[in-house]
DNA sequence: AAGCGTTTGTGAACGCGCGCACAAAGTCGC
DNA sequence: GCGACTTTGTGCGCGCGTTCACAAACGCTT
């Protein structure tokens, strides 16, 4: 959304600018020149698909590419070649045409642009069934993120060792979290605590929160949360189940059987489905 | 009417929705034959609340609400009241002018739409350090699901049990998965086997996943995928913040992403912050 | 050096989703 | 029964995001 009015964001990024001789001193695209400084400010459609840009060039990276079309990564990455050019065109030009994007070099500015120059902090608090499986997670660690806390409110966990950090009281959460702005909390605790435990980080001066709660929390600006829901996920994916249940197959002949990857080409939905409900 | 600044959640993150759209996506205006009477087309935006929706409703519910307004609805949702209006109105009209939305009739409505009327068969793949914190969630079937098949191909794993199910190995998938459609498979498996897998459950008649692993997955057309990517959120939220770290204080009323309180709301942002890279 | 094929970067059209604002429709008070 | 108030449902304009299509830029060959 427009939420944020991205301010200045000029190139300050320390422009470590290594070995690579791009030459081209010239592609300082926006020049400011006169007036305001405005804000290059990008899309957040396209920041949501940085990640995995990254992860498509990383795997790249380590199969041996050093270049990479456009409609290569977008394929890699799962979207169209158009969109990729067009979100990579935010952060500027590091591509040379006729040739590509250096794999290298492309993976170094995302990576910068998304702050993974170093690793994040990162906290988990509630450390029950699935702040566990995420205090044991090792995915993090390669995607620029290192678990520094774990912190519930049960003494029944507090002490215990979880992936080598040990549980804490949430009382110790100001020694851990650093300054404000500095780490990224995990919520996992129950959804009746959930705004209640997010009012004390947020006053510890967590300002990004990942929230695992199913409950709509209230934050102060300048506060970033995202909320990962499966209940809703599944939800939508009932949704479009149903509907595909309530919709069997129209055009019967004429169907393009324009097959997409190696499987059963067969015209699927034979008749309506019902479902179940009793337990196995 | 003017009083409090539109609450919104965040919620950029609406289906990214890559992969193949469903070929009867939207074929409905050059409506060949007949007027078909179904398909008022909701949209995808729409859906993806529509679960935010029907938690809030039997909060209220539970509160003892027996009506809502769209405002207190939209309040409790975390989202814009007409926005929720025209939401509602895509499923059609349910609310009385002067009065409200019905809580229950709605509740129903919104759930019936979702497919919630019957609890759906949900299967979960690889039952590791994720897969097992899913098995054992207990807020599934208060959303309407019902987890009825535990998998993974690890003999230490396999004829363990978990949440009250016994893990199978993968070869039995065909015999619990049902009729093709009737169950939504969630994969939890590492990586570099979520392709094969998935291709199994497609083949078994699967018709909607849920992946939480970090690769893009490629399915025939007509069957739903959707991705769950923790490290991608966390990255999206570091971008967010190292983006915040560079713009000092600035203009605080319109810059923070996605306020939610419509008052006080004392954003700080004392000065310049840095991150560390060192492990405690 | 010039031509040729390749690929980027982007201008422009398009469609979707969001929020405003208001008339219609209903309730409540008298 | 009637007027005033409340709240829904939606028409409309707008901005964001996606897609198409193409000229400019680059490497390679001759
Ligand atoms: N387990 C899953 O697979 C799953 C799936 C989707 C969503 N969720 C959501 O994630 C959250 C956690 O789920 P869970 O299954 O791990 O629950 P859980 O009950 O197993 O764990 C919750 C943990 O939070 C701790 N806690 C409770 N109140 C606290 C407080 N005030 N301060 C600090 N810690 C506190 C508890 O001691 C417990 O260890 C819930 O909101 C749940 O709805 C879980
Ligand atoms: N644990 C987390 O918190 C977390 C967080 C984000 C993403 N993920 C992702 O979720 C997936 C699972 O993570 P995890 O931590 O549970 O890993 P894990 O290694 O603990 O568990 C994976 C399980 O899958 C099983 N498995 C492997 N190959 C299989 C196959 N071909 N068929 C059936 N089962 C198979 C393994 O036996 C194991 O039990 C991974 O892709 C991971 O990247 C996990």
């Amino acid at each position: 959304m427009p939420g944020l009015t991205a301010v200045d964001e000029d190139d300050v990024s320390s422009a470590p600018r290594d070995g690579a001789p791009t030459a081209d001193g010239a592609d300082r695209p926006p020049a400011p020149g006169t007036a305001v400084p405005e804000a290059p400010a990008v899309p957040e459609a396209t920041v949501a698909r940085l990640p995995q840009y990254l992860r498509a060039l990383s795997a790249l990276a380590e199969a041996g590419s050093r270049t990479v079309s456009s409609e290569a990564l977008a394929e890699a990455a799962g979207v169209g070649s158009a969109k990729l050019r067009k979100d990579l065109s935010h952060l500027g030009s590091y591509g040379t045409r006729g040739v590509g994007y250096d794999v290298e070099q492309l993976h170094r500015h995302i990576a910068d642009r998304l702050g993974q120059a170093a690793s994040w902090r990162v906290v988990i608090v509630g450390v029950g069934n699935l702040g566990h499986a995420l205090a044991g997670y090792s995915g993090f660690a390669s995607r620029g993120f290192t678990v520094v806390g774990l912190f519930d409110d049960d003494p029944a966990v507090i002490g215990r060792v979880v992936g080598g950090l040990r549980v804490r009281p949430l009382e110790e959460f100001g020694e851990v979290v650093g300054e404000p702005g500095s780490a990224i909390a995990v919520l996992a605790v129950p959804a009746r605590h959930a705004q209640a435990v997010c009012d004390r980080l947020v006053a510890a001066g967590t300002r990004s929160v990942l929230n695992f709660a199913p409950t709509v929390l209230r934050v102060p600006d300048g506060v970033d949360v995202r909320k990962v829901d499966l209940a809703s996920e599944l939800q939508i994916l009932a949704f479009h189940a149903q509907r595909r249940a309530a919709a069997p197959a129209h055009r019967p002949s004429a169907a393009g059987p324009r097959g997409a990857t190696g499987a059963p080409a067969g015209p699927l939905l034979p008749h309506a489905l019902h479902r179940v409900e009793e337990v196995v």
